[in-house]
DNA sequence: AGATTAAAAGACATTTTTATCCTTTTTATG
DNA sequence: CATAAAAAGGATAAAAATGTCTTTTAATCT
């Protein structure tokens, strides 16, 4: 359902949430051992978050990695699509093409329901909704 | 959560469920249209499934592969852990490492719970559950 | 028994996902 | 302006998933 490089985003840009903002940048190098996530993999995959504007950086000296207030907006479905792409999460269980409500297979009445609330959860579980309240860093980033 | 293998094998067993039984056996080569997957691939599938003695076959003329009485008490989730193994399906949203429930992830609580459900479901639905009482063989194979 | 048929088994090929490395570009700061 | 720090980009590699093809084994029929 998600890809483990969706997984390694979500955990890259939740330790952002939690550690960074516009003043105080973050480098790859910091992040990669709390995540669990090999160091180059996961700049690749912030890079092309930034590129999609999911999350913020600057280069250079004092540059880094940061989540603006804005950023902390972002769904987990807007990262989810960003790096696995729309099909995988939408497609049906017993097919390869999406998930089609108007003609569900028969799969869709025990599983397409738990699936879409799964997908829903994606779609309306921003990155704050995520921490707010949470100061245990530890618990964020099981191995 | 489910890789394209263990769809496909869902519905090549869904197929024989439908279509089979001891005294008519099946040949892949009918099956492989119908349920939309490539023909050697099933078949490899579907020997995996009769090697581990969820599905039966026999050699030579007469010979095809078809679902005993027996065979159709088999669990989805008995299909999935012999073609994706039992990590995949109970992997952790967030980590790679199984899903715990003693020590449950920040998105555990949100979608973790759906999971289960999506676990449970697999791990009680029968053959034998889906395909009673359905006569429409074509809302099986959705493409 | 021998021929034929059909699944089992395994070798091989391709594609996608995951991962690493190295170079280039950008930018803050002395 | 030079330098150093950091992201961005490109090329490559390794591994896993997906898919195809050929050979082997075994059952059945004549
Ligand atoms: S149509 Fe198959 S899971 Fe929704
Ligand atoms: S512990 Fe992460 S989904 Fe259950």
């Amino acid at each position: 359902m998600l890809s483990n490089s969706s997984k390694y985003a979500i955990k890259g840009v939740l330790y952002l949430a939690l550690n960074s903002n516009a003043d105080h940048k973050i480098l790859v190098r910091d992040i990669y051992e709390t995540v669990h996530v090999p160091e180059a993999y996961l700049a690749k995959l912030l890079q092309e978050l930034s590129r999609h504007d999911i999350i913020s950086s600057t280069r250079g000296p004092k540059g880094g990695f940061y989540l603006s207030e804005n950023d902390r907006q972002h769904t987990l479905m807007e990262i989810v699509k960003v790096i696995d792409g729309e099909k995988r999460v939408n497609s049906c269980v017993m097919g390869i093409r999406n998930c089609n409500m108007d003609n569900p297979c028969v799969l869709h009445k025990l599983i397409g329901s738990n699936k879409s609330k799964f997908i829903k959860v994606l779609e309306n579980t921003t990155i704050l909704d995520l921490i707010e309240g949470k100061e245990d860093v530890e618990e964020f980033f099981p191995f």
